[in-house]
DNA sequence: GTATAAAGTTAGAGGAATCTAACAAATAAA
DNA sequence: TTTATTTGTTAGATTCCTCTAACTTTATAC
């Protein structure tokens, strides 16, 4: 059974993995907010429980127990900040500090009535993907808004940036997911998009905004 | 600010002085499941941070900042078995456990949603008083059962147990909270009563079930 | 009122999770 | 290809919470 510090390494590991598999120590203890010596160790632990593959001086790589303890703690985070947003009334840009203390509950039935009372959700309140009992998770294939081309209709479907302050910038633009944006114009020089949404006739997205929102082309 | 341990330190002080004020530490080391040198390690921290009040070889006395900070503790966990009950659809023999860890969560926000949800409640599933904000608990001057005479008219109000086997009984009989009991007779023999409730005109209940049943007699 | 038992304390140790300081290896730059 | 920088490791210490063994004080029994 792992403890509540070694579930958030696992988690930290699990959302490192999802781009390249192997984390390099410095990563882990930026992440995590604790020195390399104290990643060090604790890797060396984890590794006893075959949770990491590990050999000094190389990256850490989860085995396939980890990788599936990992999913299963992320299960327990999104459902939560789904039910949270959805049958408690919390806003999407409060939920996650919440859900990184909930997510070590060890009550299996809690999360299962949870899962029940929102109706068995495949996504988060910010379009991650909640891995499912088994600890598999889907792959979703969105395309970065920075990356669409004038004149292109999307939904936008997920987030890459769940930081409250990038929530925040959201809710002040009214944007949410499943809102279909119309692509106006793409400004060459700087990379920001005129797009057109709801009421909004037309607004202009810096570079860095369009990196963080992921879409889903209309037809 | 209490770590989880000192938390359940003060929240099992708390409860253990609502009939003595004074609590010996042997009686802290069976209740928390540790030993009395850990328990008197303990203590002294706790005098430190102002919670107790402690001599060499006498007995703890909670101090008026850690009656609160218990009481505050006590809060979150009957705020919480009341949501699991109410909201969440789990059998009132199913949540000690979970609340038991839930207690612990530091999200003021997560509470004060729970609360206004339940319309805030003043009793916990069991009967027990719910401290208000400021950590004030109310006297609920409930009678025993078995002190209640043939002829007596009662309702079910609290439990003095809240265990699970305790419950699980009570789910047998079908005994519920708010119930009206008519006392039939007391065996003098065994101090067991013979009572009739809802659909049923005649169960009989041994002295110890009676001693954890809570009562308020009708006019 | 002494002897026995129960309750409480002290001393010393260990595991978990963390740190800083010092050193070593790997990588990047000159 | 040396040198400098970044990354990673080791050693040693600290805090928190826990234990057992040995001892002391207080309470109970005879
Ligand atoms: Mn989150
Ligand atoms: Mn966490
Ligand atoms: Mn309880
Ligand atoms: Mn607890």
């Amino acid at each position: 059974m792992a403890s509540s510090t070694e579930e958030n390494y696992l988690k930290v590991l699990f959302n490192l993995t999802q781009e390249k598999t192997e984390v390099p120590i410095s990563e882990l203890a930026t992440h995590l907010g604790v020195s390399m010596p104290t990643v060090n160790s604790m890797i060396k632990n984890m590794q006893k429980n075959d949770w990491v593959i590990y050999e000094k001086y190389k990256p850490v790589t989860l085995t396939e127990i980890g990788k599936k303890t990992a999913a299963l703690i992320v299960r327990k985070h999104r459902l939560t900040e789904m039910f949270l947003v959805n049958k408690m009334g919390f806003g999407w840009e409060e939920v996650h500090e919440i859900a990184e203390q909930i997510e070590h509950i060890h009550a299996k039935k809690f999360f299962e009535r949870m899962d029940e009372m929102l109706g068995f959700p495949t996504v988060d309140p910010h379009g991650s993907p909640i891995p499912d009992k088994q600890g598999r998770i889907q792959e979703l294939h969105y395309k970065n808004l920075s990356l669409a081309q004038a004149g292109n209709q999307v939904i936008l479907s997920a987030l890459a940036d769940s930081s409250s302050d990038f929530l925040e910038f959201l809710n002040s633009r009214e944007l949410k997911l499943g809102m279909e944006l119309k692509i106006l114009s793409r400004e060459p020089y700087d990379s920001s998009m005129t797009v057109s949404y709801g009421d909004r006739k037309s607004e202009t997205l810096s570079e860095k905004v369009c990196e963080k929102l992921l879409v889903r082309l209309v037809e």
